[in-house]
RNA sequence: GGCGAUAUAGCUCAGCUGGCUAGAGCAUGGGAUUCAUAAACCCAAGGUCGCAGGUUCGAGUCCUGCUAUCGCCA
């Protein structure tokens, strides 16, 4: 057995534009990689789970003049909302970066300045059609489309020139495009890896990482008119939060490179193809994983602002007070679009999850097995005599099995199947109750040895799936901790999940973890 | 406009290289039971597998066209 203690796992989020309010899409990606912290952390590994605020850029200098602020004031209010949503979710991050401060642009001045140096940042020309009103260039096709007119205000377009540094995107096409296919899961799902191999056929074209059209951001080294582009900044927190910029002298390097950047399909690109490509150029490992997950709609609409149908903070903290926190951890785990296509979040579906799996499954069993325990054994766990009623359960192997199953699921980023693989313990424990009927058995006389040892075993494989399930909800198994004296986690989730480690004689109280929830259309 | 994906029971989806009466979970209806949070368990109903052609002895499963949805690009 390998020592997971010395193996360090390294997990991000994007760094959250201090433009935007929170809403459901942040609190998704940050719980899920959450859940995967959490589980990793709870097998021993040396974890750490990066997230943060993107701060720079000309949206955020624009707002904050709107509101007559300085842009600093403006990004520290809406970063601290940001900052508010961890505490809000319970979310276990180890460090929330920002973009302005100076551990970072410090760090974005020296890579910038070695690629620069090396050759891979340039001073370009760039000609277009630019649109004055707008501020924006359209392509030659667009600019025709439009018949080099604006199509806000229907000015014409002006042939114009912006010079601005550029990174050497081109230079790494066949790098890159060795790279995809000697990594078939960097991209992750496969549909959105083929997008990437599409677009990375098509050939590829330096990119501009400077703007001169606004002055919120980090000046390019040595050249100080020019800012450096908010993406490339942005990109960059995965390896300053670390101090890679000097790996020597930072005592987090030995996390670097990420286990996964988990991202939202919207940011794919830069994440896989600009991001590997900078990595190369600075001559630093790869992540293992860019997981790109597709995005919620809303009772079947998309979300949009126009429609202002946004699930926001309020709505989730609603939910929250009525079903609780790991329901909703549960559900966002479990339901949530980590595939390609976008996954639905309504109030029916939400209630129904809840219902059927949490407190049908999980709090019922939890719940008839403790009831049982205090009705036939004093509320003490009984032994595991071997002295069982029948039931031809092979509970060890079948345990060890769903163990490794959902141990294995998780480190890919399967979360839905990993909970399955827990959830599966439980129906089996409810299936193992019906077919051997404890309750019928202990009316007889002389059957007490029998009914401890069926007993026993639903209890064990319930504290175990509760071991598995401690990820994705930590609060609620936390209560059964507590109830049935479990101890605290041992941060050996493997040896803490092996048959036969609830002892005989612990005294074992009846829980109700998730309480029944009555359905309402609305808040 | 270009490229690609998907379209299977009320809902979410499985169905690999074509082969007997198309599956699961949830929801619905019924039954049985009581340890449990009116829970668990058993049974049933539910689909012309988007539409139209074609290939084949035989097609959700291959091909073409159409429609719808989605994604990426321009």
């Amino acid at each position: 057995m390998p020592d997971t203690k010395a193996m360090p796992a390294y997990i991000t989020t994007p760094i959250y534009y201090v433009n935007d309010k929170p809403h459901i899409g942040h609190a998704y990606t940050t719980t899920i990689c959450d859940v995967w912290a959490r589980a990793m952390r709870f097998g021993g590994h040396d974890v750490f789970f990066l997230t943060g605020t993107d701060e720079h850029g000309v949206k955020v200098e624009k707002s904050a003049r709107e509101r007559g602020i300085e842009p600093q004031a403006l990004a520290d209010e809406n970063a601290a909302e940001f900052q508010k949503v961890m505490g809000l979710f319970n979310l276990s991050n180890d460090d929330f970066i920002r973009t302005t401060e100076p551990r970072h642009e410090e760090q974005v001045r020296a890579f910038v300045k070695r690629l620069h140096e090396q050759g891979d940042i340039y001073l370009g020309e760039f000609e277009g059609w630019y649109d004055e009103g707008q501020e924006e260039y359209h392509t030659e096709t667009k600019a025709k489309e439009y018949e080099y007119k604006s199509p806000i205000s229907g000015k014409p377009l002006v042939r114009a020139t912006e010079t601005n540094y550029y990174f050497r995107l081109s230079a790494y096409q066949e790098r890159l495009e060795r790279f995809f296919e000697e990594n078939p899961d960097f991209v992750r799902p496969e549909a959105r890896r083929n997008e990437i191999l599409g677009r990375l056929r098509e050939g590829l074209l330096d990119v501009p990482v400077t703007r001169t059209n606004f002055s919120w951001g980090i000046p390019f080294p040595g050249d100080e008119d020019h800012v450096i582009y908010v993406w490339i900044d942005a990109l960059m927190n995965y390896a300053t939060a670390l101090g890679m910029a000097d790996p020597e002298s930072s005592d987090r390097a030995r996390y670097w490179p990420a286990s996964f950047h988990v991202i939202g399909k919207e940011i794919l690109w830069f994440h896989a193809v600009i991001w590997p490509a900078l990595l190369m150029a600075l001559d630093l490992p790869q992540p293992r994983c860019v997981y790109a997950h597709s995005f919620w709609i809303s009772e079947g609409q998309k979300m949009s602002k126009s429609m202002g149908n946004f699930i926001d903070l309020e709505q989730l903290q609603g939910y929250m007070e009525t079903y609780g926190r790991d329901a909703l951890r549960y559900f966002l785990a479990t339901q949530g679009p980590l595939g390609a296509t976008d996954s639905d979040f309504s109030r029916s579906q939400f209630h129904e999850t809840y219902t059927t799996d949490l407190v049908n499954t999980v709090g019922n069993c939890a719940s008839r097995t403790s009831a049982m325990i205090g009705k036939y054994c004093d509320g003490k766990c009984p032994a595991d005599t071997g002295d069982c009623a029948g039931g031809g359960i092979e509970w060890p192997e079948f345990t060890a099995e769903q163990v490794d199953a959902s141990i294995r699921a998780m480190e890919r980023f399967d979360l839905a199947g990993s909970i399955g693989a827990a959830m599966a313990i439980v129906r089996k424990v409810d299936g193992f109750i019906n077919e051997t009927a404890p309750f019928k058995l202990a009316k007889q006389p002389g059957t007490e040895s029998q009914v401890g040892d069926i007993l026993y075993r639903c209890a064990e494989a319930v504290r175990i799936a509760a071991c598995l399930l401690e990820a994705v909800m930590p609060d609620r198994m936390n209560d059964l901790r507590e109830a049935w004296n479990l101890g605290e986690p041992s941060g050996d989730l493997r040896s803490e999940c092996a048959w036969g480690a609830l002892q005989s004689g612990t005294t074992i109280e009846k829980v109700a973890l998730f309480p029944r929830v009555e359905f309402k259309e609305s808040e």
